[in-house]
DNA sequence: AAAAGTCTTTGATGTAAATCAAAACAGCAT
DNA sequence: ATGCTGTTTTGATTTACATCAAAGACTTTT
């Protein structure tokens, strides 16, 4: 697969709490705040595995603040100043980058467990928009904690390197998808990267519901809205998938990875 | 500029010694070896400023081996273990990933003063392809000590963070050339990019001699390499530039920006 | 429940770039 | 020189996808 990035499983975690905010009461446990990580379900997910007791506990104190990013409204935007990584607790994101003449790509779709704002380390700003599609919640790491820590804590050192490297791995997938390969096998990988990434946070590994529209999608697949809509209802008249407005049920994901694989031409 | 990457300007490095490699008595002189990075051409390109005395010694250590590779050959392959990220030092090399199916792209062109190397943190293992593209000269960083050193040397630890985000950073702008841009700006935005590096590196800012195929610079911007070649011959019609071979004079560089930033279409 | 807005689907048409094909050119060995 | 090989150019044709357009479906507001 191409665009796919691969993560710690994560055998038991419970689906629902993925797409809720948790509840007031646990916010506003002091306890729970301040062992924030030794206690997230996304722990295995975003954090170092294997960390002693104390060293976790350094880790815990790196999460100072755990704001709430309504639906539609941004977590950071191209030119703020870069201050933190944000780590996803809940509901989903879409970064994207937008030239001089305002072009503007979607560079990717992250979910619970993974990291937003690796672009700012670079040049103290941020070059790309972090826009919430659902009501979410972060944990905002800040960057000169990170390094603190890192410093001290060789598995964070490491971890931190690793998800950059995966970022930038995942972007190769995404160069090789929009450089070679045509619509019907750029979606099909779309989909199966989503839905592999949902199924190893506890979520079905068929169904799934898009949280971005049909033209957030062709930014990220360098496709029109159009020709997104057209191949969902291709993949749905062959029988690979069905189409409910945004939930998408996957029926032969075989056939859509030969198709992924050019093994199989139209 | 889309797929720019924005360099520490190095003021007067003399052009010469950057396509070819460093006579064999000095690579057998010690002294020069141990202080390979206190005394490189391109030290301020691939390693952080402001190092004291003592820093930049430990820094000096890192480079174990400086191989060369020849034209044609890996510095790496996908599937290689991952020991070290490696400082170009004279030369070009070109990166690309291959998908199961053996369908490829070239994923960058890196020239002396960059990094490569940086895909295989992630799992340990090379997921891309390092070609040479000329008779390379290169610093081997073994990555094991550059997480060592970073640990002490902070402005070593947060340099090599923002390689990493450059490197985000520049495929970020590959995305958006891939899913926006039509094939003329594509190849403008290209060319302004290689020639910007160059100039940063002492070269002029109006000839440059592409080291690569038209079918690589095709396979980099997602192009066949008969549109490559006829978009280069429609350039050079149109003034912009003169090719020869593949010497390219640049003419009109602001014609060349206005095709990138749609002011100007077709 | 109607109205307004957003998102999605489907159809008709146009076009940029791919593909197929062949000639021209440069580099290299003999 | 001559032939061989890999690269580049240019032309003719095809095609996948974009664009333009309009209707339908779902969501939110009032």
């Amino acid at each position: 697969m191409s665009a796919s990035t691969t993560f710690f499983v994560m055998p038991h975690a419970s689906g629902a709490v993925l797409s809720q905010p948790l509840p007031l009461k646990a916010r506003l446990d002091k306890h729970f705040i301040k062992t924030a990580c030794s206690n997230c379900n996304m722990r295995e997910l975003c954090m170092p595995i294997g960390l002693d007791a104390d060293e976790l506990k350094r880790v815990d104190e790196l999460v100072t603040k755990r704001p709430f990013v309504k639906r539609g409204s941004a977590l950071f935007r191209a030119g703020d100043a870069f201050t933190a990584l944000y780590a996803i607790r809940s509901g989903f994101f879409k970064t994207s980058v937008t030239s001089e003449d305002g072009q503007t790509q979607v560079t990717g779709f992250q979910m619970a467990g993974e990291i937003v704002g690796l672009d700012g380390i670079a040049t103290d700003l941020h070059t790309c928009d972090a826009i919430a599609l659902e009501d979410t919640e972060v944990c905002t790491l800040p960057f000169d904690r990170i390094e603190e820590i890192a410093r001290e804590v060789k598995a964070l050192q490491h971890h931190v390197h690793k998800i950059m490297s995966r970022e930038i791995v995942r972007e190769h997938g995404v160069m090789l998808l929009l450089g070679n390969m045509r619509a019907e096998e750029r979606l099909a990988a779309f989909l199966l990267n989503l839905v592999q990434r949902l199924h190893a946070r506890g979520f079905s590994s068929s169904d799934l519901v898009l949280r971005m529209t049909r033209e957030e999608i062709g930014s990220y697949l360098g496709l029109t809205l159009e020709t997104v809509s057209r191949t969902f209802s291709k993949f749905a008249d062959d029988g690979m998938i069905t189409v409910n407005q945004r939930h998408i049920h996957i029926q032969n994901a075989e056939a859509l990875k030969r198709l992924v694989n050019h093994e199989l031409c139209h």
